[in-house]
DNA sequence: GCCAACGTTGGC
DNA sequence: GCCAACGTTGGC
């Protein structure tokens, strides 16, 4: 299976870059995904080496910020079961729990990101989803020809 | 903080 | 199964 290429949606009040590569190892679990849409491109389409563009939203500086990687596949995700987090589903049980998450490593951070307004105007991301207005999907695939011109874009 | 766009829920 | 109401996302 050839590599894939995603684009991952994060607040970095929340998490960003900088605090994946803070971790141990550098991975993190990608939970809390609570999106039908999003959940699919996880279970069904995410392996292991793909690489993502790590998107920051919700910020005072919008745009991609760095290259992480799957490193493991789609598993169950325990949040769901667990009555005090956030992302607690009152509907999952550990027989039927619907979500999942993978996990990712940092890869880089670029020197500069690449802008969602940048995105919007660039020569070959006429149609990537993320510089479409109402894209809210948080976990979006991202064309070979788009992940290079991001990647050129920052001058990576 | 506003609000448009979108996804989900629940009454019927 | 339809669709109005509601909640959330996320750019501005």
């Amino acid at each position: 299976m050839a590599k894939k290429y995603w684009l991952m949606k994060t607040e970095p009040d929340v998490f960003s870059i900088q605090d994946l590569k803070a971790r141990p190892g550098k991975k993190e679990h990608w939970d809390g995904v609570r999106n039908y849409q999003a959940r699919n491109h996880m279970r069904d389409g995410m392996s292991v080496g793909d690489e993502v563009l790590f998107y920051h939203s919700s910020a005072a500086s919008i745009g991609v910020a760095g290259v992480a990687a799957i490193v493991k596949a789609a598993y169950p995700d325990p949040s769901a079961l667990d009555p005090k987090s956030k992302y607690h589903d009152p509907k999952a049980t550990p027989d039927k729990n619907p979500w999942v998450m993978v996990d990712v490593k940092f890869v880089r951070e670029f020197p500069r990101l690449v802008t969602l307004d940048e995105m919007k105007t660039a020569p070959g991301l006429e149609t990537m989803l993320v510089t479409k207005r109402g894209m809210r999907l948080s976990i979006q695939p991202v064309k070979p020809e788009e992940f290079a011109i991001v990647l050129k874009l920052a001058g990576s």
